[in-house]
DNA sequence: ATTACTATAATTCGAGTAC
DNA sequence: TGTACTCGAATTATAGTAA
């Protein structure tokens, strides 16, 4: 089976029906590899039958075919199987008044930035601790998208990454955050918005409140 | 990077979140590699913190870790990035009368029993075909699973094999099929279902019909 | 500029086998 | 039975260049 990651890299720049009109070169060094590989293995995709090939002095162009295009989807949908297939829609937790660490966290500029270009928007300084259950948290994630936060280093602390997954809560566009080093017990879990989810949804210690894909 | 194949195999197997015991000479059979290929690969994985690995003269016992599962989430979603946030839900198409070739080929007990198995019903003896914008239906079959039939020989003659893509039709499941070699323009597609889609929709020559996802 | 050939280096694989 | 080590074989990558 000829590379896998040279035919997706070929997908996403040639947009499934598209063509790429690139360098070996140009191709060999987004994928890392050395530019007499990226032209063999351009050869041995096209000698399979999975990409129409021109190569010429000026350049390449290369085109998936039917017979690349399927292969790619085929792992798409073993793929997705795996990890949409039995993910839960959404999962129901209880508000647990918390001390509030998180605002004073998530209201830091090295966040905010990502928080705006990765989640849509700039989070209200404060936290909504949830209880959930954890066999229900874990099905309900899987089928989400991790967003990565990078951590960051002021003068006088540093701070760790952030994994998130946007979420809704009401009609609110929320993300679940798991900061690198966090504090809470595994069934807990933190929940931002651009408003504050406890006053605008009324919400008191033990509320039930319904996390929902997004 | 660690064997992606790998990776991928322990997560169906162990279904994400649950744990494989097996042995190294059996996965190597299911992955076509060497007893000491799994071996290694899979200590590989383990040092490079993908799964946690148990391994005894009993057989092993592996596990993704948090940092596995993130690198299959990552590669999902680039994957569904490309297959499914562009795909159109659903096209429109014309009613073209043919002289019905399909209702014979679709009722050949090869592919019947296929056609139930695979995409859940008993097609009725015909198709309806369709003239359909060439660039739209390409993206709208972007986002579908390409549901494979095989072909088979009887003594008189031999049927190639049938690519289907599940739709609905009004409110009846249907699919769209390319019989491997199809006498069909490229902007025609032949549509079946449980039942007559003409009959039912009461549809007629140039009647406009819509192909939606399913 | 390019692609891609040739020859060598680097890497990966697996047969044999110890435990 | 197992896993996993050693080491030669097979494969894959790339530096140097021709075209």
């Amino acid at each position: 089976m000829p590379d896998e990651k040279l035919l997706f890299f070929i997908a996403k720049n040639a947009r499934l029906h598209g063509t790429l009109s690139s360098s070996t070169a140009t191709v060999a060094e987004h994928l890392g590899i050395s530019q007499q590989s990226v032209s063999r293995k351009l050869r041995e995709l096209r000698d399979k039958s999975f990409v129409e090939l021109d190569s010429s002095p000026k350049g390449i162009n290369v085109r998936l075919t039917q017979k690349g295009i399927s292969v790619l989807k085929g792992r798409y949908f073993e793929m997705k199987n795996l990890f949409s297939s039995k993910a839960t829609e959404s999962i129901a937790g209880k508000v647990k008044t918390g001390i509030g660490e998180g605002a004073y966290y998530v209201s830091r500029p090295g966040y905010s930035k990502q928080f705006r270009e990765l989640l849509g928007f700039k989070p209200f300084p404060g936290t909504l601790n949830l209880i959930i259950d954890q066999a229900a948290l874990q099905s309900f994630l899987a089928g989400l998208e991790e967003v990565k936060l990078r951590g960051f280093k002021t003068k006088e602390r540093s701070f760790g990454s952030i994994t998130a997954f946007r979420v809704g809560v009401g009609k609110h566009r929320a993300a679940i955050i798991f900061p690198e080093r966090s504090s809470h017990p595994k069934n807990e879990i933190e929940v931002i918005a651009r408003v504050s989810l406890r006053a605008k949804m009324n919400l008191k210690e033990s509320s039930k409140v319904k996390v929902s894909r997004c």
